[in-house]
DNA sequence: GTCGCGCTTCTTGCATACAAGATTGAAATG
DNA sequence: CATTTCAATCTTGTATGCAAGAAGCGCGAC
């Protein structure tokens, strides 16, 4: 059942049940799945691999809590491969835009129900089932895991995400998508992606963000922007 | 050790003194390594949530023999991956340009020499190099792997890669990010990074190729070529 | 010779035991 | 009362033991 636990454990992360920061007991663990220590401590070290828990040695494993280095690094990551992704592109056929449409209706839906658990997987999703349309089942790995980490990063940074501003933008890009503008959509996306980041830093400390944009030499806005 | 062994596994998949398809045994490790299976479990874990290895339960582990939709995979987000960070990013310094530079120098040495696993480590190490100037240990880390995963592609598909031939495209990459032109740089490594997956395809099978840019949507050309 | 069956051996799967550092709390001392 | 120190406890780190399935091999039957 080591599978099951990274899953359990990685499902909770993603709907923002578990913070970052908390403590995660290879016992209590243990205990809750009703395994031994082996196959937690197999399920953490693969969680390590991706950056979702940390281990300080004799002292605990912890949700880590993405720096400001980390927050950026991840963003731009994103930013890179959907961007990457979508401008190079073919159209998406019939099925995968109305796979998409039935997404944005599920958000639609939350956003009205005010449903936050259910808007903070759904925010995430929405980047990794565009890059699911690849069928390209590294591509897709890779995004939920900076999707993951992503969740971990609002958690910490941002008091209260402005859902409803997102999910315009998930719609915008979903048209862009559906008329067959990929050019447009990669344009979107990476804009989004960038506002989301500033959002977040914003609220940290007002000018983080330019520091962290030095930092990385990724600040170039795609062609058509500046 | 855990790391050391991890690292050392990895290093020798890169630079191609283990063969895909090859067993690793937990009790030959643990001897080799001076440690219990405990450890080298630990690691082959990890090696195993990079897709370097694969565990077949009650039989063995062993490096993955990538089949022909997970080498198409591997390649199509090597080249979103390089082709969104190089669109993106700002014109590299002189600091950087020498480092890249250098890196050239010693491709040419070993192309010289003939130093098949020299080369073998530094084709995979130069977009490793170009995506580690954006500072990013995220994206260096999943580049890093994908070119772990390139190489056992290439062990297992090319029968005598052409060294020459990459190393001349990796010398015209090279020529435009030194110039500050780095679309052109973003062009010619998607190219490149096509040819280099077309060689592999063709020496397995003719029509494969087709095939599997037909399963994956990703084979439009970037803008610039067709 | 060839096919099939069973035993032996080798493999990983998982639990457990013990070691050792980190933490916490209480008791003793100033 | 404050502070320090030591012990008890809790944490992970690593090795080891045992179970269970897979594979290889030899022997026997046909």
């Amino acid at each position: 059942m080591p599978r099951g636990i990274e899953a359990t454990l990685l499902a909770a992360v993603v709907e923002g049940r578990i913070k970052p920061g908390s403590k995660l007991s290879e016992n209590q663990l243990a205990e809750a799945f009703g395994v031994s220590r082996t196959l937690v401590r197999e399920a953490l070290t693969r969680l390590e691999a991706r950056n979702i828990v940390l281990v300080q040695p004799r002292k605990g494993w912890f949700v880590v809590e993405p720096s400001a280095e980390e927050a950026a690094e991840v963003y731009a990551t994103r930013r890179i491969l959907e961007y990457g992704f979508l401008i190079n592109a073919a159209p998406f056929t019939e099925a995968q835009i109305a796979d998409l449409q039935a997404h944005i209706e599920e958000e639609r839906k939350a956003v009205d129900q005010n449903d936050k658990t259910r808007l903070t997987y759904l925010m995430g999703d929405f980047h990794v089932r565009i890059v699911k349309q690849s069928g390209n089942a590294t591509l897709v790995e890779t995004m939920r895991t900076l999707a993951a980490r992503t969740n971990l990063i609002s958690l910490r940074y941002q008091s209260e995400h402005n859902a409803l501003a997102s999910h315009k933008d998930h719609v915008a890009i979903f048209e862009a998508i559906a008329r067959g503008d990929m050019k447009a959509a990669a344009r979107l996306s990476y804009e989004h992606l960038e506002d989301v980041e500033a959002g977040i830093m914003i609220d940290t400390s007002p000018n983080a963000i330019d520091l962290l944009k030095n930092t990385l030499r990724l600040d170039e806005a795609p062609n058509g922007r500046g």
